[in-house]
DNA sequence: TACACAAGCTGAAGTTACTATAGAGTCAAG
DNA sequence: CTTGACTCTATAGTAACTTCAGCTTGTGTA
């Protein structure tokens, strides 16, 4: 299969595919005498995975960790409940964030009725006056 | 001051000064002699502005936004409402995302039970079984 | 006064996970 | 034999910074 076919199949244009074999994600597939990327059943099924854990918003770190974990195969796969674990996590911190900032926010927002003038506008008022918090800190890879 | 000690005052540091102006965000100091920048008090307020918007996760077209709507004094401030509502609402939408998220994360978690070998191992089978999900569409700027 | 060291300067490159573009080559159908 | 769909490589752009190299300026101490 060629690598318009091999996209389609598994929901992501050329240009990714071509992405993650330079960025070692996925093998690099043997040639037609035209140069063309062939691909079998093993790069759909690799490729699915990978966009499988994308749509989990792992990172491509985490997915390397997984798919080297993966290959070896006979081992336990106690580490790969560990990265798993950590990524949940991630999203679980992510998650609380999002939500206190949503507080947050509701409450300046409150301040506000919108017929004011700039100048009395509660918003502005609670953003200049906001004690700049630590740094909304990259504990997880989420944004 | 210059701009380590607004750096300092605004909870960031020097280079995201420097970016920040590059960025058009603050607006350029006088300069020393010397050629080192000096702030006065209204570059200190109008930075931690900034900086709150960014704890707050607004993009900078979104701060870009509310400054420019926030020097049209006199204007009433409805626009700088629009622009709030519309940033809640972003944190909103990628809260649900999360959640959803979690939910099938920790639905694959539970097919493991970390001590059998890769071959049987439930999170992979998962991961590879599921049926590509649509793109996780970017329906905010948040990550 | 001399010298070290901290702090400042500019400009360019690196980060993540892609997307988009340019300019060329390959291949099957009509 | 030409058209059009598909593929190739290489490069640049995205957001919001961070890091680095290489230089200049200012300050404190001997």
């Amino acid at each position: 299969m060629k690598i318009g076919e091999l996209a389609r199949n598994a929901q992501c244009t050329v240009e990714t595919v071509r992405y993650y074999e330079k960025a070692g994600l996925l093998a690099e597939p043997a040639r037609t005498e035209g140069n063309f990327r062939v691909y079998g059943a093993e790069h759909l099924e690799r490729l699915r995975l990978i966009r499988n854990c994308r749509a989990l918003d792992m990172s491509h770190e985490e997915i390397h960790a997984l798919l080297k974990l993966a290959n070896a195969a006979g081992d336990d796969c106690g580490a790969i409940n560990a990265v798993f674990d950590q990524h949940i996590a991630h999203v679980d911190t992510r998650i609380g964030e999002l939500t206190q900032l949503k507080a947050q926010l509701n409450s300046l927002r409150q301040r506000c009725s919108s017929d004011q003038g700039v100048d009395a506008c509660g918003i502005l008022q609670g953003l200049a006056a906001m004690e700049t918090g630590q740094q909304p800190g990259r504990h997880t890879h989420l944004g």
